[in-house]
This record gives C-alpha cells, structure tokens and sequence, in this order.
DNA sequence: CCACAATCTGGTAGCGCTATCAGAACAAGA
DNA sequence: TCTTGTTCTGATAGCGCTACCAGATTGTGG
C-alpha cells in the first residue's frame, strides 16, 4: 500500500556504480573534456541504470549556472506572447533548462532585483514592450546575465536580439496588393514608438514608390495596433470622398477594425474594398472575411531567443548585439481581390 | 566604468549586523515562532538595511520546500490557459514563490519525472487537458508533491481541484433566453468527454424542463469545443425545415461558427436567431454580432490554485480533495435579442 | 633514458541555507 | 528555594553538487 518516495540518487550512488570518483561523474555531466571515453561510458551506463537526475539546487548553488531561463512578461495574453512562450518552453526542454515565467509589473519595478537576486538566471529573455524598459535592461546588465530582447523597439548595447524581416514583409504585403491591379492603397500604421510600425510603413513606402505610385497622405493614418484605434482610422480613411481600393492595416486587430467599419459603410469586402493584415494572429483566420496577412513565426523567434542564450554561455566574449532576423510568410485568404472597376 | 556585481549579502551578514546569530535570522525569514519581538525587528531591520535576498537554491538544497511551482502545459495557446498564467504569476509573485513552466508532451511522457526530479516543486498546477493525464497524476501523487487541478474532466483521490459552476451559469443564460421570449432553443454541446460540457448541457437542460420546455433533440447538436466541429453542427441544426429562434452554443468558438453558417444561410443574427456562447474568449468582443456569453473568471482561478497550493503547504493533512467552484458572470452583448415573430 | 608537457583522476572545501540539538533564560507552581 | 516546563538562542552538521588543487598517468621530443 505504501508507495515510499524513491530514494533519492546522488552522484555519490552513481560514482559508485561507475566505479569512479564524483568529480569524474560531474566532469561527465558537465561534459567536460579530459575524461576517458572508457570511464565515461561507465558514468553513462551508471546514470542510465540508477536513473539519476542532477539536482538542480545543489548545481547551481555549487556552480555558477542555474540551468533556470527567465521569462518576462508585461502580460502573457493573446496569440504573440503565448506563442512565445509556447517555443521557449520547447526550446528549453530540449537544452535540459527550465523556464521560469515573471510578471514585469509597472508599480513595483524593485521586484526585477529581488527575482534576478534569488534566482540566479542562466539568461533572460524579455518580450514586448518589457524588452524596453530600462531599468530592466540596467538591472540585467549590472548583473552581467546574458539577455535576448525579443523584437526591441529601441537598441541596447551588447544585447542580443531577435528580430523579423518587418521591412521585407510589408514591402512583400504591397506588391501584393499592386500586382492584383490596386494602385489606391492606404495603410494605417501601428504606435509610432515601436520600431516594428516603422518598418512595415517604410516597407510600404519602399513598394509603393518602386511601383511609381504616390503616397496619398489621406489615405495613411497613424494607429496604435489596437481594435479601437484601427476603428478610429478605418473611420478617417473611408469618410473621404475618394477612398482607396485596399487598405493594408499593420496588425490583424486593426484590421479587424477595417472591416468591422467598411461593413457599417455598406462598403463591401473584399469586392470593394481589399483588406490586408499582419501578424496572423487567430483571430485573422476568424473574421469575415478571413485576413489575407503575414505569419510571424512566433514560436521560432523563442527558440531562436533560447539558443542564442545558450550560445551566449558557451562564447561570452563575442559580438551579440547583432539582432537575429528571422523570415516570416505571406498567408494568402479572402480579404483581398482585384479592385472590381 | 566598471560596475561590479554587487557582493552577495549572505545569511550571516545579516546575522552580524543584526547581532544575533544566522539560526536566528533564519527564524525570522521562514517566520517561525520563538523568536522574540526585539530580535525579531533587528533582524528584520538588517535585511531592509543591507537589502538581502534569500538564495532560493541554499533554501531548497538545505530545507524541503524550493519556493517553485510548477505550472504543467499541454499548450498554452489561447485566451483560456494564458489567462491562467497570468494569475498564477501574479499570486505567485504576491507570495513570494516563483512559476516553473513546463510543457508535457504526450510523445515523451517520463520527461515529467525529469522535471519532478530535478527541480523539487513545491507544487504543481495543473490545466486541461493535462489535468487528467494518469501518468502525470500517478507521477505527481508517488512524490507526494501537493497538486491543484484546474477544471479537471475525471476525479482523483485527494487531489484539490478548482472549478467552475457550469451548470449554474448554463441555467442562468438559457433562462435568459427563454426570459427574452424564446422557447424554440438549440444548444451545441462541448467534447463529451470533458466534465464542463455534460455540467453545461445539464444546466440548458434544467432551464428548459423547469420553464416547460420540451427538448426538440433535432436543435442539440454534440460539438467538441472547436470552431470546426462548431460549424457541423450549426449546418446540422440549420438545415432543418424547423429551426429554433435562439442557439446556445457551449463555447464562443462554436457561437462563432453558427454566426458564420447563419451568415451563410441568409439567416440574420440577432434578428432572425440568438445566439449565446460561453467562455467569453477576445473573440467574442470581436465577432459581428458581439457575442452573449459567459465569463469565466480564468486568472481568478489560477490566483485560487495558487492559494490553495498555500493552504495545503501549511496543512498537509486537511482533506482537499473538495472542489473550490468559482463564481462566473453573464456578458449581455448584441448577439441576442427576442424571438421576432 | 630523462625531462616536460598534456591528459586524466580523486580528494576535499565550500556554495548559502535549514534542521537539529544542546543549552540558556525566564516563568510558574511546589 | 528547587523543580518542571516553556520560550528563546547559537553552534554545527549537512543538503548535492562543482571548483580547485594535487597527484597519477600517458605522450613526445631530445
């Protein structure tokens, strides 16, 4: 009936098995060089028998890694961060980390030194709009613990990040659009602030003037990358009296807000009016009609984020600050047609 | 130029300070009582002064408890588990624990024992659909290690579990229904299989009988939580030549797909037919029309499992297997209106 | 053959904390 | 006064592991 705990195995059980010294099974655990191929296959064999798992107290209170990657996060819903967090906890499995997940709350900013002065993080990896915050970034840096940003807004020193290709996107999104004959196309741009609105609007711009089309600033309105202020513009854009064949919105949430407008407008979509998003977010395959938008490969930029912390470890002293820029993908549904005149 | 890492403040330089010994500073860190007032604030003077952290890994490694708990993810994708996330993080934060977060992959299940193993939880919590998962309740429960489930489907000795009352918030949104004037009323149910779908039918199913309604079985459709299986039923229940004036659909993401097959159908909504969901995921904010539904409180949850985990810590022995059942809310939105004939 | 380096191996001192024990201080009753 | 019990305090032995050092073993060139 009594289903004891199973003792606990130590490396000390195991190097007895192995018929070795404790050093040279934590040489073999930390795979470390100089051990005999013949001694280490016995640690191998002893560790496998016994079923022997490192405690991760007593390595990091012994060594200097915690074998622990922190997460941070402002708030860990909706599609980005979840996905983000989905392909940490991937990556992190695979490498034998673990990850811990945080609240970056905005009222008590000291409990970032309290959590990194209690856990000592292997490495952090900061999401929007987190990876931004300053005191953050002095609070890791003072501590010299490694740190990927993820899609920064602002650059920070020697600080690795992961990135997509924003510019190449909405220039990819544009011609799309231009080459299903629109050539009235406006767009509503995210929050200014973010480095990633920037870039989808110059990839815009890029595509727009490559195509000998001119910009008509009517029909461009600065957003915020949320549903009401997408419903803001979307309302600008098509009061006018000449109103655009497409209108490419920098998130999916906004838009959603486009079409929720047209639709008040008695503007038909995709017949009249065609529709583009990005970020491809659940929501893009769900309204009506589904988005044509671009995919971020959300999860990839975590794993991403997870090995290039692990690179960071194995190689501290080289050049990290360059970001690592990963492709994303043109997801072709309804919202978008020839313009119909 | 150089900013070095600031000395780490140890036990003992608290105890020097404080003048008394490091017993006694431990004392007064994990409140234990027999210690006196005077020693007591000394102590805990010498930490604000010196601004000390207790070392997580020294406390687990030295003591039983590791202040980490672990939260187990099947995929933690959506609004539902995100949502729990973010209250377990930010009780978690309020009581000083920290959040482990750990995907189990149904390929390689004695990962899991891995984790246990490795990093002594001082709980788990656990979210569907993995809080049903044998071998990780078997693994769970022959470490001892003190569990909550959230919204469990099958029951499981001693284990404490925290829910939701389905059936009283099913009754509460069929009774408004009918209340509206409806008496010709379908209903989606969820993936049989899970506890919360037969609790919600059962409530649609007292409202009716209690009202005088009869069941027309042709409007009560089996779904399984999803937007597909969603829109099988909705053509289903549809394409009758006699269709209900209202569908309740046991999920937002089954609402959302009757909208999308009354669309279809030319059926107007809300005009021509109600519609009501639960759950109240983004989605249903954003859906034409917004979506009736119920709310369910999902961080509220997660803070409760955190406190639950508490309680158990300081209590091993009470019986926990009694279900803390949450209180949810009716959202009035525009999917709903009376019957028009 | 030796010298010297490169490659291995084992012993052991902690990492920062808690558990445990022995004993001090104090209170209350005989 | 001396018990007896209760409250309080400090010394110290680990928790399981890694870092470091010293020594053993092997390889290489003169």
């Amino acid at each position: 009936m009594s289903n004891e705990t199973p003792d606990k195995i130590t490396i000390a059980d195991v190097a007895r098995v192995a018929g070795v010294s404790v050093s040279t099974v934590s040489r073999v655990l930390n795979n470390e060089k100089y051990v005999r191929p013949d001694k280490k296959e016995a640690v191998q064999k002893a560790v496998e028998k016994l079923n022997y798992r490192p405690n991760v107290f007593a390595r990091s209170l012994a060594g200097d890694t915690s074998f622990l990657i922190g997460l941070l996060f402002d708030d860990p819903r909706g599609d980005y961060l979840s996905g983000l967090l989905r392909g940490a906890m991937q990556q992190c499995q695979r490498v034998g980390y673990h990850l811990v997940v945080e609240l970056v709350d905005k009222e008590t900013p000291d409990q970032i030194d309290t959590f990194l002065d209690k856990l000592q993080m292997s490495g952090v990896i900061l999401t929007p709009p987190v990876c931004d915050n300053r005191e953050i970034l002095d609070a890791l840096t003072r501590r010299g613990i490694p740190t990927v940003r993820i899609a920064p807004e602002v650059p920070c020193d020697g600080m690795a990040s992961i990135v997509i290709d924003n510019h190449r996107a909405a220039f990819t999104m544009t011609n799309y659009l231009i080459s299903l004959g629109h050539t009235d196309i406006g767009f509503i741009t995210g929050d200014t602030e973010h480095a990633d609105a920037g870039e989808r609007l110059d990839g815009y711009r890029a595509a727009m003037s490559e195509n000998g089309l001119e910009l008509n600033p009517d029909w461009i309105e600065e957003g915020g990358f949320t549903f009401e202020t997408g419903l803001d513009c979307a309302v600008r854009i098509l009061s006018r009296p000449n109103k655009p064949t497409a209108i490419f919105a920098s998130n999916d949430e906004m838009a959603a807000s486009v079409i929720t407008i047209a639709d008040k407008f008695g503007i038909k979509v995709p017949e009249e009016l065609s529709i583009a998003g990005f970020d491809d977010l659940t929501l893009a395959s769900f309204v009506c009609p589904s988005l044509t938008t671009i995919h971020q490969p959300v999860e990839d930029m975590a794993i991403a984020a997870v090995k290039r912390l692990m690179e960071i470890r194995e190689n501290p002293n080289e050049g990290w600050q360059k970001p690592t820029t990963l492709g994303s993908k043109f997801v072709l549904r309804r919202s978008t047609v020839a313009p119909s005149s």
